[in-house]
DNA sequence: GCGACAG
DNA sequence: ATCTTGTCGC
């Protein structure tokens, strides 16, 4: 359902060389200042009864794997509430690549969308966005092919650098990641995203902080603000949660 | 040559 | 990402 800009997507059959070349294209295209119609304080986990206006659609996006196939599923939530779920099944071609993330999972989640009867108004994808060596991560690529708000939320930094050491800082508390020399599209020190600690316990089992980054549309604060308000008493955001889960049970019934 | 490296 | 049992704690 969701238009697709065909210039920008991830093709795994391109050399690494022309793959590398539309990551310049992507970061281009990319706008990392606000730039949606939702109002930010309307992105919760509320339930629908107790609100007024209209909620945004906020699309969590997973993947699991069977042998050489993807299982891609998006979960769209209003509120607290899921209110759709599609999967699509697709044959991989490539490997894994760091950097090159896109390239193999793309085309597996644009498959899913195509699955949607609804667009979102904002998409969490699982990995980075702006912290990337071209600053055109999984959640930047995709949120440029369908034009849609995005933003990535990563378990491990895959470069830059923390202003500060995140280890077992308190919940809510964040810190930037700057652009360090593998970032080859920006200026050393430029702020691409931040660490994010989006739980946390009183005392030992410390919690790693979530990477944040914009992928779309969106800036790094406005990334991570909107990201903590999607967080409801677990380390990662909800509809990537919800995510998880169905791409978990979707496996299961291909294996 | 060595280390780093989203999912 | 994936392969996996039990175990500690609220």
């Amino acid at each position: 359902m969701t238009p697709v800009r065909p210039e920008f997507l991830p093709d795994p059959e391109l050399s690494r060389e022309e793959m590398e070349t539309l990551q310049y294209d992507v970061a281009d295209a990319a706008r990392w200042t606000d730039d949606f119609d939702f109002d930010p304080r309307d992105v919760s986990l509320e339930s629908a009864a107790s609100l007024t206006g209209d909620r945004p659609l906020v699309a969590g996006v997973d993947q699991a794997f069977l042998d050489d196939r993807a299982v891609s599923v998006v979960v769209l939530m209003r509120g607290g509430d899921v209110v759709e779920r599609a999967h699509a099944v697709t044959d991989l071609s490539i490997p894994y690549v760091p950097g090159l993330l896109s390239f193999r999972e793309g085309g597996p989640i644009v498959a899913a969308f195509e699955e949607l009867s609804a667009d979102p108004d904002l998409v969490v994808f699982d990995g980075s966005g702006r912290i990337h060596y071209r600053q055109a991560g999984l959640a930047t690529h995709l949120g440029v092919v369908f034009d849609v708000p995005s933003v990535g939320v990563a378990k491990n930094l895959l470069c830059g650098r923390p202003r500060e050491d995140a280890e077992g800082r308190p919940e809510g508390w964040r810190t930037d990641i700057l652009a360090d020399d593998t970032v080859e599209n920006a200026e050393s020190g430029d702020r691409i995203g931040h660490a994010y600690q989006s739980r946390q316990y009183d005392s030992s089992p410390i919690i790693n902080p979530l990477y944040v980054s914009p992928g779309h549309r969106v800036s790094v604060p406005t990334a991570t603000d909107l990201v903590s308000r999607l967080c409801g008493g677990y380390k990662l955001p909800e509809p990537t949660r919800r995510a998880d889960a169905y791409a978990d049970e979707t496996k299961a019934e291909y294996a």
